[in-house]
DNA sequence: AAGACGAAAGTGGTTGA
DNA sequence: TCAACAACTTTCGTCTT
């Protein structure tokens, strides 16, 4: 699907609104959208089997992708007639092994923990489906290399999820995903510094006017004003204002300061608010941009 | 009265010895 | 492991609209 406004394929579903918007420039495709999820919630497989009602593709949000082989109890071949006795046995051997290697280790009862979580984050946050399979992934390779000992199965997930969406770019906070995960910031932050060293995940640093398009669509502000925001970002980031600084503060700034330019006025409370910076911050990285990149607000 | 501005002190996390 | 450090927050007083 494309936006008709900028024809950008970056749509996101925000399920928490009901709505369906480019993330490239905020435009609102849709409203009053139906959450195809389902409407039940499960707590362990048992529940889960029970519940749904429909089988699924290949999946890697499913503990064994989807993809399971089974011994079946007779002792029959392909014709059906009964093996040779030889052969029982080692069938008999082989539906053992394959049970205790599959169901019950220690590894798909983790996964299965760690996904359900995980759906459940990535849902209130509105996550689109690609960094949802991209997360699962990641967090089945952490438990392949025996990353998750001694970490809380829940911060590992918030930690794949804040790598997912970073590398996306459609970044959360920290912030939001501990409010969601009930992890502290600082645990998550922990955990995705040890994956990225552990796994080699290369993450690029957070791009500021990915913030944008959220925090002006927060504050109802019109997608002139988004254009421009993006536009002071773009030239804050060729003078090298970004660096060290906090992305989350110098969108804000950027989106006060287009408001301001472009006659949309908010307070600076409020961008702060919806930024999750304060009102100090928004001065500061105003001050600066305002310096570098001689701007001057019309009275 | 509310918002904008900025100084000063405090906080939590990173870095380098 | 510890101290220095930068970014950010909190708090507060003053100025502007």
């Amino acid at each position: 699907m494309r936006c008709p406004e900028c024809g950008s394929t970056a749509i996101i579903r925000d399920y928490k609104r009901g709505e369906l918007v480019c993330s490239n420039c905020g435009y609102v495709i849709d409203e009053n959208m139906v959450d195809f999820g389902p409407e039940w919630r499960a707590f362990d497989a048992d529940q889960r089997n029970k519940r749904q009602r429909t089988g699924a593709p290949i999946k890697y949000t499913k503990p064994n992708k989807g993809l399971v082989t089974e011994i079946d109890k007779y002792n029959r071949d392909i014709r059906g007639s009964k093996l040779p006795s030889k052969s029982q046995s080692q069938m008999y051997r082989l539906r053992k092994w394959h049970k205790r290697s599959s169901i019950s280790s220690s590894m798909e009862r983790n996964l299965t923990i760690a996904l359900s979580e995980l759906s459940r984050i990535s849902s209130t946050l509105g996550l689109p489906n690609n960094i949802r399979e991209a997360a699962a992934l990641l967090y089945r390779k952490a438990v392949e290399k025996g990353l998750i000992r001694g970490r809380l199965i829940e911060s590992v997930v918030a930690a794949v999820i804040y790598t997912k969406c970073r590398q996306y770019g459609i970044p959360r906070t920290l912030d939001e995903i501990s409010e969601v995960s009930g992890i502290p910031k600082k645990e998550i932050g922990r955990t995705y510094r040890f994956l990225k060293k552990e796994l080699g995940v290369d993450v690029p640093l957070t791009n500021p006017i990915h913030y944008v398009a959220r925090f002006a669509s927060e504050l109802e502000l019109s997608g002139e004003v988004q254009e421009k925001a993006k536009e002071l970002l773009g030239e804050a980031i060729t003078k090298g204002l970004i660096s060290g600084r906090g992305p989350t503060g110098v969108a804000a700034a950027a989106v006060y300061i287009a408001g301001v330019i472009l006659g949309e006025r908010r307070t600076q409370k409020e961008v702060a608010d919806v930024a999750g910076v304060t009102e100090v911050t928004i001065r500061n990285r105003y001050r600066e941009l305002k310096r570098e990149l001689g701007i001057k607000i019309a009275g």
